[in-house]
DNA sequence: GCCAAATTGTAGCCTTGGCTCTATCTTCTG
DNA sequence: CAGAAGATAGAGCCAAGGCTACAATTTGGC
């Protein structure tokens, strides 16, 4: 036995608090297409592979890779060379995702963050930002 | 030409922002495991890989490996068998992930989230908080 | 000083999310 | 209504960051 100092409870927190940031990770490319294709589907009533690709900023393998994952997972639907739409949970996932981001960037831009430092920092936060954080975030705006 | 909306420079504009938060999240490995070592350094005198595994939760050898990248990019140094430690640029990493961390937390708290809450939110949001956000937060807890 | 246990290293595999290149399908235009 | 242009699909590659299994080295206790 090495080292001694270290209780394992505090190591054990700390470790879950890594792996729970890792976890969530891997929820920001369901919520990030979710979002986009819901604002796709608002503005020209369909969402296709091209444009999504284009304002994700990746090409189009990769779009398409991203939604056989949101299809595998029950967010969304397609046929194909016919686009993409949300299914009943892809929608909610969208509205709230939206609603997230929404208050991320209304609290960054209340603490005095500059509008496009704000959205640009807010699309990585959002995805970190849990239940109770985002409550607090709620009361704290309506002051 | 299909659809005609979207101007071109809003659609850049966000596909940047996608693209930035996703550069960010490759920043997190080297951010994490820098503070990690500084740690244990000052806990311990040195950082052992299996210190290290145990506390950011994942096994030694993703944890040999991550030690391989620091060491590639210059940020740590390290002899088999024996401690890892940081160089300047590691210590100088080190140091301001620190300073950030500790602000993260300091604003959420003051926003009225949960002491846990905010600890565990902010490992993840940190990584992509800019200069300029980082900023507005140090003016705003010195109100 | 030796042997067992702990630690570290290494090889090899998996998944994810990027990419390029090529082939196929749709759509638009002349 | 045929061909060209544009959009979608698909195969296959890569790097990152996990993992397990196994080999090698250090270390601690007797």
């Amino acid at each position: 036995m090495p080292h001694p100092p270290l209780p394992d409870s505090d190591a054990a927190a700390q470790a879950d608090r890594f792996s729970h940031a890792r976890t969530a990770q891997s929820m920001t490319l369901l919520e990030d297409y979710t979002e986009m294709i819901d604002d796709l589907v608002r503005a020209h009533g369909e969402a296709r592979i091209t444009d999504i690709a284009h304002l994700m900023g990746v090409t189009h393998p990769t779009a398409t890779k991203a939604v056989a994952r949101l299809k595998r997972e029950g967010l969304a639907v397609s046929r194909p060379y016919r686009g993409v739409f949300l299914t009943e949970a892809g929608n909610a996932m969208a509205a709230r995702v939206r609603a997230r981001h929404r208050i991320v960037v209304d609290v960054l831009l209340a603490l005095g963050v500059p509008a496009d430092a704000a959205e640009i920092d807010a699309e990585g936060m959002e995805h970190h930002v849990s239940a109770a954080t985002l409550a607090a975030f709620e009361a704290y705006l309506r002051r």
